[in-house]
DNA sequence: GAAAAAGTATGATATTTGTCATAGAAAACA
DNA sequence: TGTTTTCTATGACAAATATCATACTTTTTC
């Protein structure tokens, strides 16, 4: 079993602020679990026993309305934390996460995690500033959501994403999605969706190969995610 | 100058897990503040130097967006902490909060409350349960906004004000807002707001005087809301 | 490698929502 | 008290978006 001492992606995230006895510690009991591609991590509704560390993979996390539509409200990378509530709460988590490629994450139990963060305050200060400022991009987003029409926020989208997820070699999304994911992030219909991907690679804002998408005029897609 | 250790709001909000000690630490470097109706008490990109504890009026949390339009994120009331990321981030706040009635709110400098949180786990757990609630339901926000139709928007914007500041001797809503602000917590246009005013006291499921609202007919409400 | 399934694409149409114009009601003001 | 300003209300119309139908492509499965 590989130690978190060693492990880089830690770095990426508050367990950065951990000490080394802290990081022994955490090594000794956490375990290692693969996750397939469209696996969930955990559902909506589930109780958490502690957090995920993301080594290599993406999810999303989704939430169901209740017209049986799904939404992405985020996605989780490497380097990344998962399930920072159970730390401090017993609630059942409020969405759900789905590996959207192959995935390979570590789990710390909550007892561990737990004493931690009650010694050490760096730590805590690590956590509360991640969260705040996931809280800050979900404000954004709220805004978004109500005040921009839908071929802004898929503009906006796709901007995100390149900036997330970096592109390839020929400049298309590292990140691959289907369109349909595509709308349950945008929050709109799978057809408006394609129509839209049509009209905007029609316009050269962007380029398709199959699924891989890649921003052929950012300017023009800023201006259009501004709706001015 | 009253005192924290005898200021019941403190029982509302992460405070109580202060320790006696903290509490007249606190109580002796925070500073009251009277705010009138319709004023800021910060505005998005301001540096906050510490948290903004309420001990009575409502005030609303707001965005701007590209467009011009004005969301209203979140409403903060009596007992509420107000500012809570300054205590681990020096960042620019990200909203606007302004005034919709007569406040009195205490303002606590960041380095006592950051002594705090270094200190007591308590306290520190009890600020990162505050916002992982508050993220939570920002999330539930994202989701409704981008999935659900303005009309169901306004129906569960109805409830959830009812829920949350409850109603007087006549069943009217305690929290008197004017058609613009409940469109911009809906995220419509002002005038469709006053369509579905209309349409729904037409329907009885609510009922109105001048500004004020009474929910008439709250299972229809709730259906209207889960938009099935 | 053929059949089935899932995903993508596009047209036609209905519904939702925004915008602009106008008018009445209420509140602020002088 | 009359006047101005802001807020509320409603109609007419335009724009945005969803839905339904259908066809074509790609992927999966046996």
């Amino acid at each position: 079993m590989s130690k978190c001492e060693q492990c880089i992606v830690r770095k990426f995230s508050s367990l950065r602020s951990l000490t080394k006895d802290e990081l022994i510690n955490i090594s000794d009991c956490k375990t290692s679990q693969h996750v397939e591609k469209g696996a969930f991590i955990f559902e909506e509704g589930d109780y958490l026993n502690g957090v995920y560390c993301i080594k290599s993979g993406i999810c999303k996390l989704t939430k169901l309305s209740s017209n049986g539509k799904s939404q992405i409200v985020k996605f989780i990378k490497k380097g990344d934390l998962l399930g920072q509530r159970s730390i401090v709460s017993d609630d059942a988590v409020g969405l759900s996460a789905q590996a959207i490629e192959e995935m390979e994450v570590c789990f710390i139990p909550k007892t561990e995690i737990k004493s931690a963060f009650k010694n050490n305050s760096n730590f805590s200060a690590d956590i509360v500033n991640d969260i705040c400022y996931d809280l800050k991009i979900a404000n954004d987003h709220i805004v978004e959501m109500a005040q921009k029409p839908v071929k802004s926020r898929f503009a906006i989208a796709l901007l995100e994403l390149e900036e997330e997820f970096g592109v390839d070699e020929e400049g298309f999304l590292k990140i691959t999605l289907s369109r349909e994911e595509f709308a349950n992030i945008v929050g709109t219909a799978t057809e408006s969706l394609i129509r839209m991907v049509s009209e905007y690679s029609k316009n050269g804002l962007i380029a398709t190969s199959g699924k891989k998408i890649k921003i052929q005029d950012r300017t023009r897609l800023e201006l259009l995610g501004e709706n001015i």
